[in-house]
DNA sequence: AGGGTGTCGGACAAGATGTCGCATGATCTC
DNA sequence: GAGATCATGCGACATCTTGTCCGACACCCT
């Protein structure tokens, strides 16, 4: 005789369900090349097979939807890259972790292009988004302080302003690229993007 | 006797005049913070102080307008940077040059702040905004290959991808700044970002 | 069987877009 | 000044989207 009301298991799955086709529904249609913006909630439930009410039963907004679809994509979009910065990793190692992060990139593109593309419009997807660069900026900063401190990084570089560009050109110049250009140019592209941001945090190799 | 028939220049002086209102407004309601993207037509037609039907007798749509505002805003904006890049400036003069494009940026900073958002989900506005960024980065490219030529740059740096990432890193790192930090640091961010520069394109000063 | 929850389809109100028609105002030509 | 032409503003209309609500139905558990 159970002593408090649960939910039952099915009405769970079946709930769970429907959000995992609206998640695929959504990825579906940004594949194809559907504007986040542009898409009407109608045409998402459409597409994943249910009503429109059950939609806003399951999401209170488009917006919600995004940042939920984005978040578990993004949690460890960073991790190599920031693992690199934060362990010192080498200049031998870095084309594997643009590449990395490229791929990655790649991957989750169609996701990432609506991310950016709301998060000019939507403070709730700017401050998500941003928080996400701005904490790996500042682990860059830290990187390039360390390496000038051991005296490895040459000291006209100014860590912080050089961090932020650095965080944000690569996601700027990284979507790009994912947009414009063929997946086998990815490994040529994170070879010269790892030499210049070598650079930037001041570690030019020594001619 | 005139021999052609002439718009009268009131007419003209007042449809420009109306052209004029309508940039204004927008202008205002860029400024006061309103987001392009979540601002109606009509909003846009009573700022101005016009019907919405005037609206469209001037601009076939919002975009468009967008569009029209932002050519001149941006015809000059990478002019004094794309000179510098030219005609082979020098890290003395970078810092004024990364100040100056920092500045022009804040100067419009609504506006290119709407272009960045539209370009997201417009592929007239994305067009637009990428031939401008991507023309800079190709001017980068030869300047980086020139002075590698001239034996000034390290080899370590691959031309193309470089350029690619520090045209959009600056973009990008300059509309992040504008947007979150006073002018009081645009100096301070502006020689940070100069310094990164010039070593991302492999000119590390001599240690 | 009864109760509770979730879903679907449809209706509703509100807002926005783009178009059109009509009345009025402004300007130009003779 | 009179008449013609063009531009503007207002309002109506059709269409679409959003968010909410309702009733009917399905499903699950006790």
């Amino acid at each position: 005789m159970p002593s408090v009301t649960r939910r039952p298991a099915g009405g769970r799955d079946r709930r769970d369900a429907i959000a995992g086709r609206v998640r695929d529904a959504v990825e579906r249609l940004l594949v194809a090349g559907e504007s986040f913006t542009a898409l009407p909630v109608g045409r998402i439930a459409d597409e994943a097979g249910i009503g429109r009410s059950t939609f806003y039963g399951h999401f209170p907004d488009k917006v919600a939807l995004l940042i939920a679809l984005t978040e578990s994509a993004t949690a460890t979009l960073f991790d190599r890259a920031a693992r690199w910065v934060d362990e010192d990793g080498t200049r031998d190692e870095l084309d594997a972790v643009v590449l990395h992060h490229v791929t990655e990139y790649r991957a989750h593109a169609p996701l990432l292009r609506a991310v950016v593309e709301v998060a000019g419009y939507e403070p709730d997807v700017d401050g998500f988004w941003q928080e996400r660069i701005v904490e790996f900026a500042a682990s860059i900063r830290r990187r390039i302080e360390r390496d000038q401190a051991a005296g490895a990084a040459h000291r006209s570089i100014d860590a912080g302003p050089a961090a932020e560009w650095i965080a944000w050109g690569t996601e700027r110049a990284v979507s790009m690229h994912v947009a414009t250009r063929p997946p086998a140019e990815d490994a040529a592209f994170a070879r010269g993007v790892a030499g210049a941001t070598w650079a930037a945090m001041g570690r030019l190799p020594e001619s």
